[in-house]
Order: structure tokens, then C-alpha cells, then sequence
DNA sequence: TCCCCTCGGATTGCATGCAATTCTGGCAAG
DNA sequence: CTTGCCAGAATTGCATGCAATCCGAGGGGA
């Protein structure tokens, strides 16, 4: 029961959160032989991490050139942010009709944490940004829409990183916080408002500008390789 | 430049298929070796198409158990034609505000090949009826709705190989007509309306009966394992 | 100067071998 | 007849070796 991870599971974990903090930027490449190394295994247990996050759509596998950070191009963030207000209006559409019973409280003890994070400057409150948005798709109970909401939300986090000021990591937790009102109150029109303002607030801060990719993978890593939170 | 595909691609692409026909149903057992060996190949291929057939929700694997091709559960079933009616009606929504120069063309020419593989009696309009739905996603020019169809699509018709009724190959092509009738005439409305009934249609016919193998008490047990009530 | 071609380095694609894990059948005890 | 258990079979998880592929650098010819 303890050893439920398998190596590659704990290599596809830790990537996955070095990514979503943007401790790893778009266009790192990610060669199988360093990241075998510096996690201790073979190549091939770092080739199924990688094929997963590829399917993921983090990282990105040219035929015989290696895997790097995906790094998403603007129409694409374009794609995403459209689909994602179209998943997201549904998740509130559903959680307005029917919300778990400890939903809510759920949700106000994340925001909590986030807000812990952010005081503390910690990289951790850009995942958790992110992961309040999974958070509320969990409280739907389909595990599919988790899983899309997963994507959609992942592949922001990665336009951020490319396209993002510095310091995108106040994503709107005010509004977070009005969301989880609205939710209380079923009311669908202004949750669904509330949401579309706070997805365009974080499509816009997309759109300033490019900066460029970065060095030595190695150094990163070892502090994702444990695999606590 | 001919051989773009790969020798886990080939075998990926057969696999998915071969399940999408239905040839392989929900249930059946494959493991590593005999799908290297039928492909003459060795089982790291074989390995990676299953992994990413898993991440398409196509097969399950199990840890040290071996793949199989997935069993949708009817909750699972809810959970594929709810998401995909949120999916569906944005591309309607999509198509009806834009439809590219030849999208009319397109659809029309490929509802004719499914009439030719429905009057053949090939197993390929079985696939063909679910591409339809695809080639409409595609149209949007979105890959990522793309991506998320292709998935829903597949999904469903693995849940009609396990719960629907034989020849459920007759998904309604006329609706398919119909459909493309209203978006030539830019009408959402009308498009949404069939697209509904012709999701509702499908998925009735997946409620008929359950013709399933083995019914599995695992499943019901592990329920209990863990209260102790 | 510019272009093409070839060669070397780096990295993956794939095959195979071995150990670990899980299932199955049969046998003994209650 | 049922229950517990152990050995063998089947199958995966992982490591490693080798060949194929791609990119970039450098030399020769126009």
C-alpha cells in the first residue's frame, strides 16, 4: 500500500510539479540520459515520464530530437483559454445545481492555503492557483472533466510561464474568493461572470510579452525529487 | 519523409483501430508479448502504444497486471455523453459563427462514405460514424477541441461495444444530414436540437441491456473494504 | 563569397535479459 | 465441502547495449 509509485510514476510526479511551479521554463530540453541520472534510474523509466507529459501536452517529443517544456505558441493559448471558459462554465453550471457537502468548506480551506503560500513567497502558489480550479472540478465527481480541467488548467500555467509577467502568481485570489460566494449561493449567472472576468484577467496578463529560455536542468531537479508536497 | 511513423506509431494506430471497430472488445486481455510477437516487434513497442492507448482512456493497465481494453462503467457512460454534449454544442456554436471555405463539402463527402461502408456491411462505418463527429471538431481548426473530442468520441464508442446492441453500426446517418443541413444554414438552434437528440439516441442505445462476460464482485467489494461498518 | 557535402557528436528508438510481482492450481488441514 | 497455503507459471518493471537518426561544423568546389 505504502509503495503505491512506481519509479517512473514518482519521476512523471516530480516533473509535472517542476513544470507547474516554473521551476522548469518552456523550451528546456529534457534529455532522457540527465534526467535518468539525476533521478537514479534508467533511461527508460525517464522515457515513460516523459511520454506521459507529452500526452499531457507539457512537454513536447520531436522524433529523434528529444523532449523539451512545451513551449505553447499565442494561437494556441488562444485554443486554450476558449476551451477552458467552456469547461469551466460547466463545472459552475453543475456545482450551482449540486454541490458536495463539504464543498464549500473545501474550497475556503484552499484558498487558505493559498493565501499561506503566497505571504510565504513560496513557488508553490502558482500550482496551487491552479489547482483551486482541478479543486473545483473534483466537486463535480466526473473524473473525465477532472481530467480535462487538469489539461486545460496545466497548459496555463505553462502559457503563463512563457508569455506571464514575473510574478503572475496573485492569480486573483480575491476572486477565487467571490467565486466560492456565488457558489454558496447558486447563483450560476454571477459565478459564471465572475469566472469569465477572472479567466480574461489571466488570458490578458498573458499577452505582454516574450522572454526567453534557460540553463541546466540538474540543479532543478534535485529539489523536485522528493516527492512530498 | 515516407516513413513518418514509427514502429510503436504503426502499432498504436493498428491497436486503436482494431478496438474502435470493436474487434477487440471491452475486457479482453493484452499483454505485452503477444502483441510484439502478432506485430513482430518487441514488447518496448508494443509497451508505448499501450501507454499512450491508457492515456487515451482506450485500454486500463494495471500495475504489474497487465492491460486490457477498457470496460467503461454506466456511471463512466454518464459521465463520457454529458461532457461530450458541452464539447459538441461549442463546436456547433463554433461552426455555425465560422465554417471554413470547404467544411460543407467535406462533411457531406464524408457522410457519402459512410453510406458505402453501412451498405458494405464493413466493419469501418462503425469507426466512420464516430469520425464524423471528429471531422466536425477539426473544422473548428482547434487542436485541443480536437484532441478533447477525438477522446470523447473514442470513449463512447467503447461504451456502445460494451452496453449497446449489436448493429448499433446505423448511428443515425440521417441526423448526421441533418446536422449539416443546419449549419449551412447558420442556425444553432436547430443545430444544438439535433445534436442533442442524436447524442440522446446514441446513448439510449447503450442502456438497452448489459451483455456483460464476467460479472466482476471485485468491484462491489472493494466498496466495502475500507468501511467498517 | 556562397553552397553542398561529408563527418562527428549527441540523443533517441528499439531489442533483450533479469528480477519482482501477481495469479493459478493443487494439496493438506479443519 | 470449505479454507489456508505454497510452488510454479505468466507477465510486467526496469536496466542496459547497440544501431539509427538528426544536427552542426568544417572542408572542397564553383
Amino acid at each position: 500500500m505504502s509503495t503505491n509509485l512506481s519509479r517512473s510514476d514518482a519521476i512523471y510526479a516530480s516533473l509535472r510539479r517542476a513544470i507547474l511551479e516554473q521551476a522548469l521554463k518552456p523550451g528546456t530540453k529534457l534529455p532522457e540520459d540527465s534526467i535518468g541520472d539525476t533521478f537514479g534510474v534508467s533511461r527508460t523509466s525517464a522515457r515513460n515520464a516523459l511520454l506521459r507529459l507529452a500526452s499531457d501536452g507539457l512537454v513536447e517529443i520531436k522524433p529523434n530530437r528529444g523532449a523539451a517544456v512545451a513551449m505553447p505558441t499565442l494561437e494556441e493559448a488562444e485554443e486554450v483559454f476558449a476551451l477552458r471558459r467552456c469547461l469551466e462554465r460547466e463545472v459552475i453550471e453543475r456545482l450551482c445545481k449540486r454541490m458536495p457537502r463539504d464543498g464549500i468548506d473545501a474550497l475556503i480551506s484552499h484558498v487558505r492555503e493559498e493565501e499561506r503560500a503566497l505571504q510565504a513567497s513560496s513557488p508553490r502558489s502558482i500550482r496551487l492557483a491552479g489547482e483551486f480550479h482541478i479543486l473545483l472540478a473534483e466537486l463535480t465527481g466526473s473524473k473525465l472533466l477532472i481530467d480535462f480541467i487538469s489539461q486545460v488548467v496545466s497548459r496555463s500555467s505553462l502559457i503563463l510561464a512563457r508569455f506571464g509577467r514575473p510574478h503572475s502568481a496573485e492569480c486573483g485570489i480575491d476572486e477565487h474568493v467571490q467565486l466560492i460566494e456565488a457558489l454558496k449561493e447558486q447563483d450560476p449567472q454571477t459565478a459564471c461572470r465572475i469566472m469569465d472576468h477572472h479567466l480574461h484577467a489571466v488570458e490578458d496578463r498573458a499577452k505582454t510579452d516574450d522572454k526567453d529560455d534557460g540553463p541546466d536542468i540538474t540543479e532543478i531537479l534535485n529539489r523536485y525529487m522528493s516527492a512530498s508536497d
